[in-house]
DNA sequence: GTCCAGGGCCGTT
DNA sequence: AACGGCCATGGA
């Protein structure tokens, strides 16, 4: 049987059909109506808080964060370090994340006087460096929050992705530079600039979905995975 | 008990 | 430029 590299756009209908919409990123919206507050900012802090940690560890530290009114870029700036430290504890490394909580909403305060719309409207790529300055925001958390909090035309590249890219084969390599190009020039092609963001919205989170429910580090669910036709890795396992 | 999770920093080579 | 050690909690 002869093989047949499944193209991304091909790959995102086929995800897409399977799971349906994911209405990324996870978010009570219907708190920040409440609060009156920035969901944009939740979306910061989560962006921060997940890094290498399961999401229902980094809810946990966020309901801590909501219960003490404290998802604000004022309050983060203002509150001691112990203090955030037990806070966002259940997401863990939680020292390294509550200093790095503070390097962005201090950053934020004092270049955008805590203005998140001034905030995102720089223009992207400007803004992605700027990210890239604060120490704790690496190309992923900066690329999260560009297209989550942002609704940049920006695709996020995670460990998921790059699994799952080895696996198939779609692009053999880990460098994330080349991973974000390979799908960016691709999706560019296929889908108008009015949709782009949608689409690296959607897709994102639907290799997130594909990555935790399939095609898993250890012990990957080859043959009941959507993929498995058009998936290298699932015929030679 | 072991492994893993929506990374990034820092020091070494 | 590339790599390894480190950071930490909670669920499977």
């Amino acid at each position: 049987m002869i093989y047949v590299k499944i193209e991304i756009t091909d790959l995102y209908q086929l995800l897409a059909k399977e799971f349906g919409k994911q209405y990324w990123w996870p978010m009570d919206d219907l708190y920040h109506k409440k609060n009156g507050s920035d969901p944009r900012f939740e979306i910061i802090i989560g962006a921060i808080l997940t890094q290498n940690t399961a999401w229902s560890n980094v809810e946990k530290a966020l309901n801590n964060l909501k219960k003490n009114k404290m998802l604000s870029i004022k309050k983060i700036v203002s509150i001691n370090d112990t203090a955030l430290q037990q806070l966002i504890k259940p997401s863990g490394f939680f020292k390294q994340k509550s200093a790095r909580l503070k390097n962005i909403a201090e950053y934020i305060k004092k270049e955008y006087n805590s203005d998140l719309n001034s905030f995102f409207n720089r223009e992207t790529l400007d803004l992605r460096e700027e990210l890239l300055s604060i120490n704790g925001i690496g190309p992923e958390t900066a690329d999260s929050i560009l297209l989550y909090a942002g609704n940049k035309p920006i695709f996020v590249v995670d460990a998921y992705t790059k699994r799952i890219c080895k696996r198939i084969p779609l692009i053999y390599t880990d460098n994330y530079k080349e991973i974000q190009r390979y799908f960016q020039e691709k999706l560019e092609n296929d889908y108008s600039k009015t949709e782009i963001s949608d689409v690296y919205n959607e897709l994102h989170a639907l290799i997130v979905e594909l990555g935790k429910n399939f095609c898993k580090k250890n012990k990957p669910l080859c043959k009941k995975c959507p993929l498995n036709n058009a998936c290298n890795f699932a015929k030679i396992k």
